[in-house]
DNA sequence: CGCGCTTGTCTCCGCACGGTGACTGTTGGG
DNA sequence: CCCAACAGTCACCGTGCGGAGACAAGCGCG
């Protein structure tokens, strides 16, 4: 692509960029592509021909290396196990979590904070909510339960306040966090609050710990 | 379709079912079809073509009568500045709000209701998290009118309690509403929260109601 | 050395899409 | 009665897609 002006030269031209014969650094490009191409471009144009040009190979080969997009989607998957280690602190930052409270405050702001600066597992999220194909079963599944680890291990042996249908409220709290992010990312604004500069977004924060206090004392 | 079986017995066949000439009913059944193709299948596979065949018509007349799709959709925008007066009561079903709380409580629960049962705009939430083309903003900027008038009307004369940025915290509240009832549609359940039966649902809102007087009493 | 397996590329196919121009048939006003 | 305006249809174009098969080149193992 970059060499295009050198068409019309084609005696010297040349220069073909030989591309090494290595399997796995192949399988890494259109992996790597792969999540690239849907972290930046979404879901929409996601398809085998866009991520060939992206790792700039044949498309071909992700046929024989994935078995086609559904491969290559479950591999994405497979990576996204790493997620929660690679995004999200294991320790809870010095702090004391005394009480459930405590700590359902500071994972919901490490959660938003980790969804917010990883697009592509914010656009499986949207991907989650628009589509129920077996693809983004697969990758929503890698999702849930990585995310479902981390919360367990973040939980330890706090519980609950009696008479709270923790689960109900967490998923509700976690629902609220996710559309406020992905609703950001689409048109930087949510409900009629801005979602823009860092302001907004501690004004959003703010909001989100009175929530969880609210609900959790 | 049903007639496939039909098309080897050419001569008896035809009753070609005449479409009569009603530029007006024509228009309708276009809007009809476009608005009961994203409900259905969602703005993944909304295309000229897909309305032109569900509305039985040539695609040629959503050109002429709408202008393309683009225009399409703006029909469906402004048709859904009619939602929040069918779908969603005006009144305050004979209870007596007293606090901002009240309002909010049974503002949540109605906007739970409205959104699950009625696709088109739970899809339309939907492709405003997916996407931010020209289409979208239209439809999400009609939607959001309607919901902020009707916001507005049932409000009253309630105000929040002093010290907590209601906009921020009903933005909140509000995004965690469409990402569950999305999250449902998608896959009938929500971070761990199965939402399936009735019996899910009631435990969802119970969650909903107490997260909402947490933060506003 | 040389054969064969692997890696990578190229070309082709059928299909559905969005979009356009030309056509047919009906209707209503002069 | 006739003709222009209009509703509706049809055929076609270029493009990009997913997919498959044929082909060229490098490497390894005997």
């Amino acid at each position: 692509m970059l060499n295009d002006p050198m068409v019309l030269t084609p005696i010297v031209a040349a220069e073909p960029e030989k591309r090494i014969r290595d399997r796995s650094a192949t399988e890494k490009a259109i992996l790597n592509a792969a999540k690239a191409l849907l972290a930046e471009e979404g879901f929409q144009n996601f398809g085998i021909n866009a991520v060939a040009r992206r790792a700039g190979c044949d498309k071909q080969l992700i046929y024989r290396y994935y078995g086609g997009l559904n491969g290559l989607v479950e591999a994405i998957g497979a990576d996204l196990g790493t997620w929660v280690k690679d995004r999200i602190p294991e320790d809870t930052g010095g702090m004391f979590l005394l009480t459930y409270g405590d700590l359902m405050e500071r994972l919901s702001l490490l959660f938003l904070e980790a969804l917010r600066d990883d697009p592509l597992v914010l656009r499986i999220v949207a991907w989650e909510v628009s589509e129920n194909t077996e693809q983004v079963r697969r990758l929503s599944e890698a999702r849930s339960k990585a995310l479902g680890l981390w919360l367990e291990r973040m939980r330890g042996s706090l519980t609950p306040p009696k008479g709270v249908d923790a689960i109900a409220v967490n998923a509700i709290l976690f629902a609220a966090i996710q559309h406020i992010v992905l609703s950001a990312s689409a048109a930087e604004q949510c409900a009629g609050l801005a979602l823009k500069t860092a302001k907004d977004w501690e004004k959003a924060a703010t909001a989100l710990k009175r929530i969880v206090r609210g609900v959790y004392g």
